[in-house]
DNA sequence: CTGATTGCAATACGAGTGCATTGCAAAAGT
DNA sequence: ACTTTTGCAATGCACTCGTATTGCAATCAG
């Protein structure tokens, strides 16, 4: 074996190049050339650590998520032991939104991606199923509901029953909280970012948007 | 002046064709050849018509918002006359999300343009203001709260005093519905749409979200 | 030392891009 | 009838793109 070189770290390099250059100029701009001159590397090299253009795309679009999911974890990780349920689902939210410049760089970039996968159905049918298993964990955390007069729409009989692997925490079991609530509290969460992003909310703005409906989901008394 | 031809009719043609395009390839497909073959004319003509690739991209983002827009006024008006602010504020955010296959499409356009000006900081000042007009719309609909613990975030010291002008009806005067939870709402309906557009959530799962947090903002009795 | 394997650079190629230029036919003004 | 203006098509140009190919230096196995 000649010349020992990390390859995954040859790639994240090259990687983070690449993120750089869709966060400031946008998916369009990434071509192997900008990327390699942003990496400060030949375009040669590129080409050796991705054979073509779209590994090295689903690449980049794994280390987004890994990412995401790094800062949601460490978020959770600095709450301790079995905190308060409308802490965790608040820590674990905010974590996911692009408040510091830092994360609004890696959400400008998951946003590229998301419209570059939005023509591409392929390679989204995880994304489905961590969807679904986000909206579980978040269910698992809300408060019963009080039983209700119209009955709640159920989780979709084509959810799978799978137990969450890369939920961020042991998640109680799916406990009786309303599906409905957790799906709209997901969504919340996203297009908050979504404005945060666009510059049209404020971070402030956007928590306090944030925080006013887990208060209403949780009720406005109980804060830690 | 010879052989009229109507000049925007012309513009709506190709800008239809490109926002085809844009809906089944993404926006990094729209080419001036492939405008012009979508459309059926030949690759001068569209350049007759924009001189320029991006002014062609400028005007046909304006003709996806004005669609919307036209979207969320007819369904207010086949509300009738002093529909109650409920009614009012299901059917304009329901008529904003992309439940049927033609504003699906126009969804999938509406997000490759999302991401694509979220790099080109300009042209989105317009944007900011539509936002707070519509989250001042919305707060003017929702039931004053209940005087509350914390002071609520008002709106913020920059948004601008000036009436709605594109707001799709008279709009009661900035009523104390919290601001927050107009941006929550607001919020809500983008991310849902986001969702059901990568197919995380069906449309049905989308409007009973949707419907649970109207519940919770109206109280669940009063429906009609 | 020899030979093989690997890391990387450089170049070439065909395709596609936005835009400028040119040409020309049809209609309207005079 | 003649000129002017307009609508549109065609072509060319300089460039960037992704990928394939080639070459070569460094490194290790034998």
């Amino acid at each position: 074996m000649p010349k020992k070189v990390d390859h995954t770290e040859r790639r994240r390099l090259i990687a983070d190049a690449l993120m750089r250059v869709a966060a400031e100029q946008g998916l369009e701009a990434v071509s192997l050339r900008h990327v390699a001159a942003a990496a400060d590397v030949s375009a040669g090299m590129v080409q050796h650590y991705f054979r073509t253009k779209d590994e090295m795309m689903t690449f980049a679009l794994s280390v987004v998520k890994e990412r995401s999911q790094l800062r949601a974890e460490a978020a959770i990780a600095r709450l301790g032991d079995d905190p308060h349920p409308k802490d965790l689902l608040r820590t674990l939210l905010t974590a996911l939104l692009p408040l510091d410049e830092a994360s609004r760089e890696d959400g400008r970039v998951a946003l590229a991606f998301l419209a570059y996968t939005a023509v591409r159905p392929q390679a989204t049918a995880n994304l489905h199923t961590e969807t679904q298993q986000m909206v579980g964990f978040i269910a698992g955390l809300l408060p019963a509901a009080p039983e209700n007069a119209a009955a709640p729409q159920n989780a979709p009989p084509n959810a799978p029953e799978t137990a969450p692997q890369n939920a961020p925490e042991t998640a109680p079991q799916n406990a009786p909280g309303n599906a409905a609530d957790a799906a709209a509290l997901l969504a919340l969460m996203e297009g908050l970012g979504l404005y945060v992003l666009g510059g049209q909310y404020t971070p402030e703005q956007a928590t306090a948007a944030l925080d006013a409906h887990l208060d209403r989901l949780f009720g406005a008394g109980e804060k830690r």
